[in-house]
DNA sequence: TCTGGGGTCCTAGGACCC
DNA sequence: TCTGGGGTCCTAGGACCC
């Protein structure tokens, strides 16, 4: 049975969730995002505001330049939620397959649905009339036998539009399309590929399994694959997470130990909560400093007894900052992760038990008061500056890319 | 242009073991 | 007394995605 396989991309979608929430934001060159006199990047653009060059990831500072006249917002991560949630349960009445792969994309497999749908093409269509009905927001759908063309096929779709690659055509569509549009060729390989010549997907398929292979090894060989259309391999669905970390950076750089340790505290107990939500245990804990020049270092220490403790996780983090840092060079950002996940029950000494046993109990507390009364309820000492706010300097909204 | 934050996956070298 | 080969674990760094 030939396999159906839909792309779901919405528009625009942060913008358009502003829209919706102030109409008269509509038609406007709208970019959300960092704070557009501080240091971030942009978050989502209005298609009016793409029309000066303004796009995802670009510095804010930058957008500003391009288009000083734009209306600059932070972004509401929770009604962002919100809405993907509803999109969800929509596409939840179209198929029980559904693989939402970030806040505002999905795949969903339409093979088989046929006595529900009739075609697969026009359940893509009656799917995108609902979501408008249903929300007023506009997506768009590329569907195609494969994920990758259905990917590829949901971006050349865009705005509001659905593009189908009939069975047997994924080759033939791909061909003309620049290789950046190849999920997996970022800033740096496109030049790469570039200088040897290779400027579309159809010069990846002329050039063949064997010399991609030669020059780029095994990644060389999937964009061969790739280049052809085909999936490497089925999406498989991980509801465990593999590392979990939080990081921040500094308004602006700095090198008072004080602070950089007291940030390190505050993300610790990020890390850790968030450990205990998901009942995971991390045997791997990583420091990350990225210096003022960009340059950016990480440190690991594996554990010999997993932990989700905050004071294990912190003082692991400070005595990863001494090999780091030797307390000259300004920092701009810190991180704390953990890593090599486990939910595995580990032994503890007898005699650290009961005292474990107690620190559980407290950090239970910690939760719950947290819970009701927001993170930064509780904290440990070391976050806590001397006379007031208990947080690093800056605490930020959410601002996950939307593409 | 002056570059966020949360992730995943890959590579490569060294330690260590048999 | 100039030297193995395979496997696994750990660390560090980097590309890429949204």
């Amino acid at each position: 049975m030939l396999r159906q396989i839909l792309h779901v991309d919405m528009d625009a979608f942060f913008v358009s969730v502003e829209e919706l929430e102030d109409p008269s934001l509509k038609g406007k060159a709208v970019i959300v995002g960092a704070d557009p006199d501080g240091r971030g990047v942009v978050a989502a653009a209005s298609y009016e505001a793409r029309k000066f060059g303004v796009h995802s990831a670009m510095p804010i500072g930058t957008a500003k330049k391009l288009c000083p006249h734009a209306i600059f917002l932070r972004g509401q991560h929770r009604k962002y939620s919100e809405y993907s949630r509803r999109i969800h349960q929509i596409f939840e009445e179209f198929t029980p397959v559904v693989e939402m792969v970030s806040i505002d994309e999905a795949y969903l497999d339409f093979t088989g649905c046929e006595r529900l749908h009739g075609s697969a093409y026009r359940g893509a269509d009656r799917l995108i009339r609902t979501i408008k009905e249903r929300t007023n927001l506009n997506c768009s759908i590329g569907l195609s036998t494969s994920h990758l063309v259905s990917k590829i096929s949901s971006d050349q779709a865009k705005p509001h539009g659905l593009l189908y690659i009939l069975p047997g055509c994924e080759a033939r569509f791909l061909a003309p399309l620049a290789i950046r549009r190849m999920p997996g060729i970022g800033k740096v390989t496109e030049p790469e590929l570039l200088s040897l010549g290779i400027v579309t997907i159809g010069d990846l398929q002329k050039m063949g399994q064997e010399k991609l292979r030669a020059r780029f090894g095994r990644f060389g060989e999937g964009l061969y694959t790739k280049s052809c259309g085909l999936d490497i391999e089925a999406y498989q669905y991980e509801e465990e997470p593999k590392s979990i970390s939080h990081e921040t950076t500094f308004d602006a750089d700095i090198n008072n130990p004080e602070e950089v340790e007291r940030t390190l505290s505050y993300l610790a107990q990020l890390v850790a909560r968030r450990l205990r939500d998901h009942g995971l245990f991390a045997r791997t804990l990583g420091l990350k400093v990225r210096f003022a020049p960009f340059k950016t270092l990480t440190r690991d220490a594996t554990l010999d007894e997993p932990t989700n403790l905050d004071s294990v996780i912190f003082s692991n983090m400070l005595r990863l900052l001494s090999t780091a840092w030797d307390g000259k060079q300004n920092i701009r950002l810190v991180g704390v992760r953990s890593s090599n996940l486990g939910r595995a029950v580990f032994q503890r000494s007898l005699i650290d038990a009961a005292q474990h046993e107690k620190l559980d109990k407290v950090l239970q507390a910690a939760d719950k008061v947290r819970k009701k009364f927001g993170f930064d309820a509780v904290q440990l000492a070391r976050s806590v500056e001397p006379d007031h706010a208990a947080k690093p300097r800056k605490k930020r909204e959410f601002l996950g890319r939307e593409n």
